[in-house]
DNA sequence: TTGCTCCTCACGTCACGTGAGGTGGC
DNA sequence: TTGCTCCTCACGTCACGTGAGGTGGC
């Protein structure tokens, strides 16, 4: 039958039926070769309805023309399947928390006005960085720490590859007595370790970012917000959160410029 | 600062900011005329957190673009995240479906060998059709029917747009006393009603649909086959079966080249 | 002869990724 | 001078959909 016939009793467009012939998924029982009018046998309806079943399941063609190989085992098949399912239950996830964000959103729109923070989820890459930490009376004294590591690191001739951070270890807010540590990413650069300055590979973490610009005053609303967020998101808290100085005093601009990201590590809840 | 430097504060690579360049959806401070370089300011860092906070929500970049207008109301903003709310919901719902059509694959596959028949759940379209019911002894009986509904358009002078259809309305299987009706699609041509023949329209309908080649013998399997996909997969039954004889004795051809189609109306349960 | 069906390009979709080939700035 | 960074094309992705322009068959 021709292709229109074809098309009708099975209730494919012509174009998707030309397009399977042209990726030779299903090429028709024969082609007139000189007008090229392309015949179908009726029995190709049941290797076409395999097609859109499989199709149905989210394969793609090109997974679907190796499932419909002879030479495939029912073992491989399952492996597929296998698979297939694996990735849908991923997918289903994935969207429960894309779903979970837009209701956060919702909610904060219904609260107040627009949103002054936009968190992002991000995979950030291992690191190899320099440390120095200690407990510090309070948030004003954590350059001295600063000053600690970069004086250690310029007496070595070590450059940093990245910008500094800070991460704070104490399991809840607190005002005095603070437990931090100042990192900055050294690379391959060889660096001696001593009684204070530490040498470790920071592992690769999913984290719930923020960005914020301004002066370093008040970062209490950014951390309200990014924990609010994570809350809200179906995400919990999975280690000690860290502010990165993107952009500080030293770049000599001023406060009203600087940038600083503040990260949490977050699992799925 | 650069595209380079930008890139890494953000984590966003290279191509993707030029290509948000391009799309004008975030545009670098400024542009030097000559060399064709890209500097962006410092705070588009936020901008920038907001276009990856809402693709991260399921926006596609042009939306994102209009999300980013001043001239939206948070009426319109709320309006746009009720929708993707909807679009996330509904989606779930199908990978929901897809992936209890998965596992029913897998359990077949464990139990015998290869599927015998493709089930696929189609739309079907509205149609305007000519029909005669009747309450027959046994299924031999039905071609009564056909003859009646075809002897009648012929006198009629009304030739039909489709092939024929039997609708079962018998919530059970029986083998005798059968309650069927012939219908065939009469499209646009007028038709006048008698004492059995009728005009009705079928609405568009969602079945699950099976393709069987060969003689009218033996549908059990098939019947088999399609109930037990309908109630693995998480449908239900939504209304009276359908055999649809896409190609039979009309065609001349041998029993063996006969081809049915089986559908059952479903809806999700 | 007139519709209707069929054909083959060619281009668009979406959000980039992957080179190729060439320049600017230290 | 040598790397490194930056630039602009051009093309590919996936599964078709949308024309344009032309022919075959009744």
């Amino acid at each position: 039958v021709k292709i229109g016939e074809f098309s009708k009793l099975s209730r494919v467009p012509e174009k998707t039926l030309r397009y399977y012939d042209e990726i030779g998924l299903l090429k028709p029982a024969q082609v007139d070769p000189f007008t090229g009018y392309r015949q179908y046998s009726v029995d190709q309806l049941v290797r076409l309805n395999t097609i859109l079943a499989l199709k149905d399941l989210g394969f793609s063609l090109e997974q679907v023309a190796r499932m419909l190989e002879d030479s495939l085992t029912p073992e491989q098949l399952r492996g597929m399947l296998r698979l297939r399912q694996a990735e849908i239950e991923q997918r289903m996830q994935s969207e429960q928390a894309r779903l979970a964000r837009v209701e956060a959103r919702l909610k904060q729109i219904e609260e107040d006005a627009m949103p002054e923070y936009e968190v992002v989820i991000k995979q950030t890459e291992p690191v190899r960085v320099a440390a120095v930490r200690g407990t510090v009376p309070n948030y004003g004294s954590v350059s001295l720490l600063f000053n600690e590591l970069f004086g250690e690191l310029g007496r070595q001739r070590v450059a940093p590859v990245g910008p500094p951070v800070a991460v704070y270890y104490d399991e809840d807010y607190r005002e005095r007595d603070v437990d931090v540590e100042i990192i900055v990413p050294v690379g391959t650069a060889r660096v001696q370790e001593g009684d204070r300055l530490k040498v470790r590979d920071i592992p690769a973490l999913e984290v719930a970012s923020l960005v914020r610009v301004g002066p370093y005053d008040n970062f209490t609303p950014a951390y309200q917000a990014l924990m609010t967020w994570i809350q809200e998101s179906g995400y919990c808290i999975a280690g000690p959160n860290r502010e990165i100085y993107l952009r500080g005093p030293e770049s000599g601009g001023k406060p009203e410029e600087y940038i600083t990201e503040i990260q949490f590590p977050v699992a799925r809840k």
